[in-house]
DNA sequence: ATGGATATAGGCAGTTCTGCCTAGGCAACC
DNA sequence: GGTTGCCTAGGCAGAACTGCCTATATCCAT
């Protein structure tokens, strides 16, 4: 159990590289150079090959090439970030320039490399974008299991701790309850079912989760 | 009084413009152009000149060429950094590479421009980072006067206030009065205490400043 | 149409909170 | 030596919360 854990953690086991670049020599020796070091490795000849054929799932890093005929990789990086995927993106490039290399890392990639790199760095910027795939999965975890607390309220009892979240001066039944048109004493039925649903004892918690839930998801 | 405080909001009149370039010719052209705008502008001809003059406090910008003899724009990046200050920083460079600009802007620098660039484009980042001025200055006004609501606590208070934080589940008198080794009743005074310095009505309201403050403070 | 989920609301008893009062012990400061 | 501030703690009354029960109305799905 706990070995299996710490396997499932491994980056070199989990996770894949993923390697676009329109070079076929050089996505031939990178992908080798690290199947070696057993990195799962996965190459693609452009970015809408890229597109077509990576499932948004899979957790891992891109490596991408800046400079390719059709979508280049700038492009392709604003698409996956529209989408929402979460790929750390080390970018190569044969002949990006400064202002090129400022745009990626403005846009949130993890470096920008310039042809030709030592694979020491390649191989330390993999394990940097592992780690962070680790942590945005851990934190991830987290805020879907407050989800799914949150999606047992009804709409009537959210309503309410949207109310509660937002007016914490004015989190007793009365004043609630005022504010709803509705009775104290349906308010504090309400409230007994929300904390029942959450599985917490006292508002004090609930406003603590649900800050926590708003702030992230 | 309205008219005012649009007045000290206004980027071009509050704020200033650091200029640190080497070469005086730079720094003497830039500095007029920018003044022609209205910007208020200080010239320094080494990252040293600038650490000796700069006061800490004066809100603004810093327009850093890179490369310079003596300390460099990085390092001056990063010592402002460790210092904490607020600045935030337009590289212009004559012959910084890719990995330069790369190092800069994972540090936090707004952009990373090539000379020579258009002073439309760096007009346009020293706005934009007026504005981040501006922003970071309402959130640090806002957590500085939750920091001296805070303060006016006691002790005991805050690690009354500590416990209820960090243990929303336990926040009952006599939960807290348990874990402090109190009674029950002392713990009721020294929550309306807290309540009344905050100017809040309910633990919930507690729970809410509290964790805002925490989680910038 | 019958059952299930939801929203509404009340009764009642026990617990907790809140605001008001008092009060002793202790440390710091003038 | 007196004042001030803090921590401690109790009494008391009214308000609010909590958990248990019942109950009606509505809507939706089988």
């Amino acid at each position: 159990m706990k070995e299996q854990s710490i396997a499932q953690q491994d980056p070199v086991a989990g996770l894949t590289v993923f390697l676009v670049d329109d070079d076929e020599a050089i996505r031939n020796s990178l992908a080798r150079a690290l199947q070696k070091r057993d990195y799962r490795v996965e190459t693609f000849p452009s970015a809408a090959d890229f597109l077509l054929r990576y499932d948004g799932e899979t957790p891992g890093c891109l490596i991408l090439d800046y400079g390719m005929p059709g979508m280049n990789g700038l492009e392709l990086q604003a698409w996956l970030a529209r989408a929402g995927h979460d790929l750390p993106i080390i970018f190569i490039t044969g002949h990006g320039g400064v202002p090129e290399s400022v745009q990626a890392i403005k846009a949130g990639a993890l470096d920008f490399l310039e042809k030709p790199f030592r694979q020491s760095v390649l191989i330390e910027r993999i394990e940097t974008a592992f780690a962070l795939v680790a942590e945005h999965h851990a934190a991830r975890a987290g805020t879907e299991r407050l989800r799914a607390k949150f999606d047992r309220l009804t709409s009537r009892e959210m309503e309410i701790v949207s109310h509660m979240v937002s007016n914490p001066s004015e989190t007793s039944s009365k004043e609630v309850g005022a504010r709803l048109g509705i009775s104290p004493r349906t308010v504090d039925h309400h409230r007994a079912r929300i904390l029942e649903k959450l599985q917490i004892r006292s508002v004090a918690e609930l406003i603590s989760m649900a800050q926590h839930f708003l702030a992230k998801g």
